[in-house]
Formats: C-alpha cells, structure tokens, sequence
DNA sequence: GTTTTTCTACTATATTTATAGTAGATTCAA
DNA sequence: TTGAATCTACTATAAATATAGTAGAAAAAC
C-alpha cells in the first residue's frame, strides 16, 4: 500500500466518516479554511488513481466511497511507525507509553484486562 | 515540531544510531543504492535549518549530532498516529492490536507487567 | 610540491504534492 | 426556455521534496 498525502490523508478521514459522499459533501465538512471545490475533486481523482476510493454516478455526479477501510489503513500506519521507532514491537511501545505519560488506573486496569482476555483466545 | 520527510527521516535514523558522524560516515551507512554524496550532505543542510540536527568542525569536515532525541520524535510521530487512528487512546490502540495480531502468552504477560508495575508507580 | 581525493557551498533539476482555474455539460429555478 | 448554479474533465501553477552536479578550498598521497 502507498501512504497517503496529508491533503490525501484529511480527505479519506472524512469519507472513512461519511461512508459514501460527494465531493460537496466532503467539502462541507472541513470547518476553517476550505479549500476550493476543484481542490477537494482533484484530490479524490488522485485517490481514485492510486485505488483508495472508487466512486459510484448518481446522475452527473460521482458518490465516493473508500476502498481500503480505516482500519486496514490504520493497521499500515502503525506498523510504519512502530517499525521505524518501537522495533515493531508492541511491548516496546507500551512500555515507552507507560514511561512518559500519565495514565489513571482505570485505563490501565482496561487494557490489562484486553490483554488479559486475548491470552484466553489462544 | 515539523514533520521529517522520508529523506530526512532515513538520515536522523542513522543519526540517532552513530550519535555523531560525519557526511561520509551517514553515507556508508546505505545498504543498497546509497544515494549521492551531495545528496546526503543537502538534506544534512535542510535538517540544520530545520532544526534537527547542528554540527561541530573537525579540520573542515562537518560532525552532525542530532538536535533532537529519537525517544522525543517517536512521541511525535506516534501521537500523531494514534490521535488520527485510535483517537489519542493507547486503549484503543492495544485492543486493536490484540484483534488483529499474533501475540504470543509471553509478550502479552510481559506487557500486562509492565502496565502492573505502572500502577504501582502512582 | 604536484596530483588526487575529499569536503563544503551553492546551484540545478526532476518529481511529487497541494491547490485551484477554466470550459463545457447538465440540471434547476423562475 | 433561458439564465444561474453545479458538476466533471482537463489544465495550470506553486510549493515542497528528492536528488545530484559544479567549483573551489583543503587535505592526503605520492
């Protein structure tokens, strides 16, 4: 998979939010300083080329949709970035968390029992 | 902080590796098609100007050090990451992990450790 | 002590990314 | 049924990124 662009990036945020949407629509939601219309159409050409989204005609106009969920992205992303600075490991990464943020006992007691119930599923 | 370009980020990774080192030195570091000599001392000229790195002369060759811890950008990096996926919740970025991934009873007990010993700490 | 190598500074160029304008088709509204 | 609005396709342009060449100074090699 390719990364995406930040303008790339904002895009595909919003349409991973709206699930489907036109171009006026994905424009409508950027709240300060949108950009033009042409922008927003020209970014999602670019995304339709590179396989992100396809879109579908309604009448004269194209109703876009994401091809690759957020969460597949996600997925990427992260291991991008943990490859690069945890050693792709979770448990580095965790514990470089634990190091240098607060974190309440609630949210530890939380993950701990995520974990906790994963060591069952095997 | 700005963000690195690849470029960029493939040099402070070497950076952060040697501590110091000169242009030559970063150079050599390059496994397979290592890019030009020049190449490698322009981007060392934009992370200076970034603010990534500085140097100190030896004799009239430049020794860079990074300006910039690895463990202060990987806190960056990841929070950008985890604030555009997981909604800045490292909850939600285990639980998404222990759905998705392989994670065998020792890595898992280990981190349940490290979360304990957390809580320990408050 | 010349030649060769190795630096840096400066400049150059290609590619990618970000942003948007224009023109022509279509739809809508009066 | 014509004028306004809206949409796409195509084109344009600026900015950022990636890569490297050239020239001149300094150092090393012979």
């Amino acid at each position: 998979m390719k990364e995406l662009t930040k303008a790339e990036e904002r895009i595909m945020q919003i349409l991973w939010d709206l699930e489907k949407a036109f171009t006026r629509e994905i424009l409508d939601q950027f709240e300060n300083e949108p950009p033009s219309y042409t922008t927003v159409a020209t970014v999602l050409t670019v995304l339709e080329q590179k396989g992100f989204v396809a879109h579908e005609m309604m009448g004269n106009s194209k109703r876009y949709y994401p091809l690759i969920s957020k969460s597949k992205y996600s997925d990427f992303a992260m291991n991008n970035v943990m490859s690069k600075y945890f050693e792709g490991s979770l448990t580095r990464l965790v514990s470089f968390f634990a190091d240098r943020k607060k974190m309440d006992i609630q949210e530890l007691d939380e993950i701990i029992k995520i974990l906790e119930s994963k060591k069952e599923e095997d």
